[in-house]
DNA sequence: CAAGAGATCATCT
DNA sequence: GATGATCTCTTGA
């Protein structure tokens, strides 16, 4: 009996536990790392639990030059961790409500980062359930604010290392799921940077926070 | 279902 | 003093 479970072993811990990312991944273009993380699985560690989420929707916002992005704004207390290395949390609140969860891309001195928009829930979903005061998967995870507060995430994490174990993410057993781009949402300001197609989907993902 | 308003505060002018 | 990488609720078809 011990023989042949541990014979099964190999492949039970490479389906239920993923490999953490490496902080090379995000040293990538900001849009590659925005792509490549569909699919991939954003976990956060908390005294309360775990909570994990298949990623299905994120926003590239690429540097300085990007009017859509906080850092063309220029270098300030705000965005001071997206100027610094990749693989960090860029955590910013906004009206006066939501935290917004980015993972800064790209090298030192070069602003970008990726929005994290929403999560299918995985592990924690009776935690997300409590925080959110919802019941409906589909609800706790499917947007920037919304996946914030299921995932107990604010500004106590703004800069933190992705490489730690407090929040992360890792890839699993899955291939890349089919990509769907479209314009960012809410940066109309953004000039001619507001069409750019900067936003990626999980095709036929029910857990998007818009269509 | 679509559209609109209100909530509420950190940040920058 | 204005605004924002949002969400939820209300209204009305």
């Amino acid at each position: 009996m011990v023989k042949s479970s541990r014979q099964n072993a190999p492949a039970q811990i490479l389906s239920r536990f993923g490999i953490k990312l490496l902080r090379s991944f995000y040293e990538q273009p900001t849009v590659d790392v925005a792509k490549q993380l569909l699919g991939k699985y954003l976990v956060r560690q908390h005294p309360e639990g775990a909570t994990v989420g298949r990623i299905v929707e994120t926003e590239a916002y690429v540097g300085p030059q990007d009017l859509a992005c906080h850092a063309s704004k220029g270098r300030t207390a705000r965005t001071e961790v997206m100027f610094g290395p990749a693989g960090h949390a860029y955590v910013y609140f906004i009206y006066g409500f939501y935290n917004m969860l980015n993972l800064v891309t790209e090298r030192k001195n070069h602003p970008a980062a990726v929005l994290i928009r929403a999560v299918e829930p995985v592990t924690g979903i009776d935690l997300m359930r409590a925080r959110r005061q919802l019941d409906k998967p589909r609800d706790l995870a499917s947007g920037p604010g919304k996946l914030c507060q299921a995932f107990a995430i604010d500004r106590s994490l703004n800069g933190a290392d992705l490489c730690d174990d407090v929040l992360y993410v890792e890839e699993r057993d899955e291939l890349q799921p089919k990509i769907r781009a479209t314009p960012r949402i809410g940066v109309d300001y953004a000039g001619k940077w507001k069409d750019k197609r900067y936003r990626f989907l999980v095709r036929d993902s029910d857990f998007v926070s818009r269509t």
